[in-house]
DNA sequence: CCTCAAGCTTAGAGCGCTCCAACTCTAGAC
DNA sequence: GTCTAGAGTTGGAGCGCTCTAAGCTTGAGG
C-alpha cells in the first residue's frame, strides 16, 4: 500500500493518458522515433527487419497514431470537410457516396457535418472545419449567402454542390436544371400532349431554371400561349393544392410537370381523389428521381439528377486545387429523363 | 530583387502557413500566448480591457484557434464520432437530430461519418475516429460484430442506437419492437380484426422482435392458431409478394401488418391490383413511421419509434458515462401507434 | 587502404496550443 | 507601515507527431 502510494508521484506527470505513442513504440522495438514515424507512413526507406520490429512492437502495445499530432506536425490533414445541409433529404446521400469514392482515390477523407436546414449551424459548421484545418470544404445544398462562402473560400479550397453563385471565387457543381425542365416537357409533346402545366417550387433551390426551362421549352414548341405555371413550394402539399386548382379550371391541362417528386406525389394524390386517373386522364412528369418515385406503387415519370457523379465531380475538382493541379470552376451536369409509369400517349392525340 | 532573395532565409523556416497563431495575437495585442489562450476560451480570470486587447487583435489578424493543437494539448477533444451505417435512411437523421441536441447542450461536437452499408467501411470509420481521439462514440444501425465493438469500447465510450448487443461493456438505445408489434396488432384487434396475417422483415435489424411481439400478442388474444407469419426482408418487393401470396389462400386476412412502412407499401400496392381496397377489404400497420407513411397519398397507419429520443439518450448517456457521472446500460424506448387511412373497422364486424 | 555513394537510422527542432507554478500588483486588514 | 489575499498575468514545459539535416554502416571502386 505504501509502497505504492510513493510510487505515484514517479508516474511521469506528463503522461496521463494511457494510449501507447511513437515513444513507446520506439522503446519497445529498440529504435527512434522517427524510424516508427516512417514505418507508420509506409516509407519505403526502412529495411524489411526495423518495419517488422516496429509493426511487432505497434500491434503489441496497440499502438494507434494520433492523427491530432500527426496533423499538426505535418501541417496538412488529408480530409475535407462536407458540409450536408440536410441529412434528412436523401438526395444528400447519393451525393456524399459519390464524393467518398473521389476522395478515397485520392487519399482524402471525408468529415461530415449536419447543417440542419439552419444557415446559422451551416455557418457554424464551417467554422468547426476551419478550425479542424481540413485541406478543403465541400458545401452541399448549402443556404449560406455567397458573402459568408467567399468569406470561408478565403481561407480554404471549396465547391459548392446543388447550388451556383454568381463570380464568386468558389466552384461548383449542379445539375442543368432547366434543361431536365426541358426533357420532361419534350417527353410530353412527344407522347401528344400539348396543354401541358407546371406546378413549380417558389423559391426553393432549382426551383426557377426548371421553371424557365418549362416556360423556354413551351415557346419552343409553339405552347407559349397556353403554358402555365403554378405556385408551389415543393411540398406534397403544394403539389396537392395545385392539382386541385387545375381541376377547377374551365379547361384541364393534359400533363402536369411539377418541379419536383413529393409534388408530383400530391398531384397525382388530388388528381386521383377529384375522379381522375394518371396517366390515362393527365400524365405527370416530377423532378429529382427520389426513391419516392421509384416506388413500384407510384411508378413515376421523373427526371433524374446524377447525384452520384455530381459529389464525384465535386471532390475530384477540390482535390486537384488542393494538389494545385487545376482550377475551380462551375460544371453543370446533364439530368436525363426516366420513363415510369405516370405518363402515357395523350388520349386525344 | 537581390534583396528579396536575401530575405527569403530571413523568413523563419518555422512558419509556412500564413493562418495566423496565438503567438501573433499575444504579439499585436502586446500579451502572453497563455492570455491570449485564456481568452479564447472565455476564462472569467481576464480583466476587461486585456479581453478587448486580446479580441481586438484576434480579430484584426482573423485569427481562428487550431483545434488540432488545441485538442493535443488540452488531451481532449469534447467531440463525440457518431457513424452511421446508412445516409439513405431517414431513420438515421432524425436520431442524429436527438444526438445533436443533446451534445450540444453539454458542449460537445459531433463528426459523422457513413458506414455506406458496409462493415468493412464502418470498421476503417470506427478507426479514424479512434485516431482522432474523439472523446466518445456513438454507433447508429450498426452492423459490425459485438466482438469488433468491444474492442473499440475498451478504448473509448461507446454507445450503439438502434441495435442491442447481449452481454457487452458498451451501452445501447433501441426501441421496445416487441411491444411496437404489440401495439399493432391491438390495434387491430380492437377495430374487430381476428384474421390477422405478419409479413416480416427477415434477418434484418428488429424483424426478429417484431416477429415474436406479433406471435406472443396473437396467442396472448387467444389468436395463435390462426396467426401467419410471411416471410419478407423489409423491401418493398417483399410486402408484395407476401400480399400477393396472402391473395391466393383460400381465406383472406382482414387485416396486415408488415415488419415496417415500405413493405407495406408494397402490400398496399398488391392488394390494390389483386382489386380489393384499403382499409375496407384489408387493413394495413406498418412499422417505423418513415417519411413515407405520412405521404398523404399513402396515409399509413405504422408504429413510430421516437428516434430524436432515442439519439438524445444515447448522446446523453455517453456524456455521462465520458464524465463519470454515469454507467453504460441498456435503454428501451417505448414505441408507440399512429393511426392514419391504412386502418378501419373489419368490415364483417 | 582510402573514398564515396547508397541505404538506414537518428537527434532535435518545431507544429500551435494548454496548463501549472510562479510572479506582479493592487487594495484592504491590522 | 507591514502583511496578506486575491486578481491578473506570464514563462515554460509539455501534448504526440513530422521532417530536415546529419550520422553511421557497408561494400564496391580506385
Amino acid at each position: 500500500m505504501v509502497s505504492s502510494e510513493l510510487a505515484w508521484p514517479a508516474v511521469p506527470a506528463t503522461r496521463r493518458s494511457n494510449a501507447p505513442t511513437l515513444e513507446d513504440v520506439a522503446q519497445i522495438a529498440g529504435v527512434s522515433r522517427a524510424l516508427v514515424s516512417l514505418v507508420m507512413r509506409d516509407s519505403p526507406r526502412v529495411s524489411d527487419e526495423s518495419r517488422k520490429r516496429v509493426t511487432d512492437a505497434a500491434s503489441r502495445l496497440g499502438y494507434r497514431p494520433n492523427l491530432m499530432a500527426r496533423n499538426l506536425a505535418a501541417r496538412k490533414t488529408m480530409t475535407i470537410g462536407v458540409l450536408l445541409n440536410d441529412l434528412h433529404n436523401p438526395w444528400f446521400a447519393e451525393v456524399t457516396d459519390g464524393m467518398h469514392a473521389a476522395a478515397e482515390r485520392h487519399g482524402y477523407q471525408l468529415i461530415l457535418a449536419s447543417g440542419r436546414r439552419s444557415p446559422r449551424l451551416e455557418s457554424r459548421a464551417l467554422d468547426t472545419f476551419l478550425a479542424s484545418r481540413v485541406d478543403g470544404i465541400i458545401v452541399a445544398g448549402c443556404r449560406l449567402s455567397a458573402a459568408r462562402l467567399e468569406e470561408v473560400a478565403s481561407e480554404v479550397a471549396l465547391v459548392s454542390v446543388g447550388r451556383v453563385f454568381a463570380k464568386v471565387s468558389f466552384g461548383s457543381v449542379t445539375t442543368d436544371d432547366a434543361y431536365g425542365a426541358r426533357l420532361a416537357v419534350q417527353h410530353l409533346y412527344d407522347l401528344g400532349h400539348r396543354r401541358i402545366a407546371h406546378i413549380d417550387g417558389g423559391k426553393g433551390a432549382g426551383a426557377a431554371p426548371r421553371r424557365t426551362g418549362y416556360l423556354r421549352t413551351m415557346r419552343r414548341l409553339g405552347l407559349a400561349d397556353i403554358a402555365q405555371v403554378i405556385g408551389g413550394d415543393f411540398t406534397e402539399e403544394a403539389g396537392a393544392r395545385g392539382a386541385e386548382r387545375l381541376l377547377r379550371e374551365p379547361v384541364l391541362p393534359t400533363a402536369i410537370f411539377t418541379a419536383n417528386d413529393l409534388s408530383a406525389v400530391g398531384t397525382i394524390d388530388a388528381i386521383e381523389r377529384g375522379g381522375l386517373t394518371v396517366p390515362d386522364d393527365v400524365a405527370i412528369v416530377g423532378f429529382d428521381n427520389t426513391a419516392l418515385a421509384a416506388l413500384n406503387h407510384i411508378g413515376l415519370t421523373t427526371i433524374d439528377q446524377p447525384r452520384w457523379e455530381m459529389g464525384a465531380a465535386a471532390a475530384e475538382m477540390l482535390v486537384e486545387v488542393i494538389n494545385d493541379r487545376g482550377e475551380l470552376n462551375d460544371v453543370l451536369m446533364s439530368p436525363s429523363l426516366i420513363v415510369r409509369r405516370t405518363t402515357a400517349r395523350a388520349s386525344h392525340a
